[in-house]
DNA sequence: AACACATTGCAACTTTGTTGCAAAATTTTT
DNA sequence: AAAAATTTTGCAACAAAGTTGCAATGTGTT
């Protein structure tokens, strides 16, 4: 039987290779959203930066993961689910921010309502980001 | 009489300074966000990079004006209303980018709706983007 | 006008992200 | 299973974005 990631990455039309294994598997493992920065330290020395931008890069553009908007100018990632296509994310469920340990939660669950925009406004995607204290930091 | 912008700096109780007042005006006459891109270009080389950095910083942090979070990276700054305050902001109301002149404007009459989170998670601020096509950009 | 204080500009540096190209690895073809 | 074609990777060099310390200038106060 072949690993989850080399199905996932055969799925998307993606040659099968080391680092793409590795840094979907951190974010299979991973219960929150990744920044860059967290998988360039996770991986240390062994990938080259570059690599890692064009790797991120590619899984954005095939559909395997999707970007989070955040104020803080720190791109973060997390895995799409099944129906997000190449060219096509459909990830309209609400991003939780804990301000406390800094997690990205998607919360599959809780999806975002419509929103009523004024007159000429023409609505095509909607980012719906909570910030607050998770469940895990509650006191 | 005084400038509007001079009466904003003291109600915060900045020191009155050309780059601050210059900055200022910059967001008043604008109908949108500015990124700190924005601001370097049309001063150019008037001011230094780093003094509006720092200005931006404290206008910020003194609730002159807020983050809007986006998924590009690139931090979009907007003038707060009058209830924001020093390290208190409160602009829940939607933000809109538009896909096609790039425009971000706040939709201050547009309110964002409450969320019901998942057992243990309590929320403390709520972002919400909309991007789509505005009104000037219609066909 | 002189003082204390805050702000600005400069220089140097760190971090983040990008591009071109040759070497290595993967997929495809024979 | 090996060779050819294509992708991907790593290196180097660069560009852009953001930060810090410090001297000089400007602002507010007495």
């Amino acid at each position: 039987m072949q690993e989850p990631v080399v199905i996932t990455l055969k799925k998307h039309q993606l040659s099968i290779t080391d680092t793409r294994k590795k840094i979907l598997n951190f974010f299979l493992e991973s219960a929150g959203a990744l920044t860059h920065a967290d998988i360039e330290q996770r991986t240390s020395t062994e990938f080259d930066r570059v690599t890692i931008y064009r790797t991120l890069q590619t899984f954005v553009e095939k559909g395997i993961i999707h970007v989070i908007p955040s104020a803080d100018n720190a791109i973060r990632y997390a895995l799409c689910k099944d129906n997000c296509a190449a060219g096509h994310h459909h990830d309209d469920h609400v991003h939780f921010m804990c301000d406390d340990c800094g997690t990205t939660y998607c919360l599959d669950h809780v999806s975002v309502p419509k929103i009523k925009l004024p007159k000429g406004f023409t609505a095509n995607q909607t980012d719906l980001v909570v910030s607050g204290v998770c469940h895990k930091c509650e006191a």
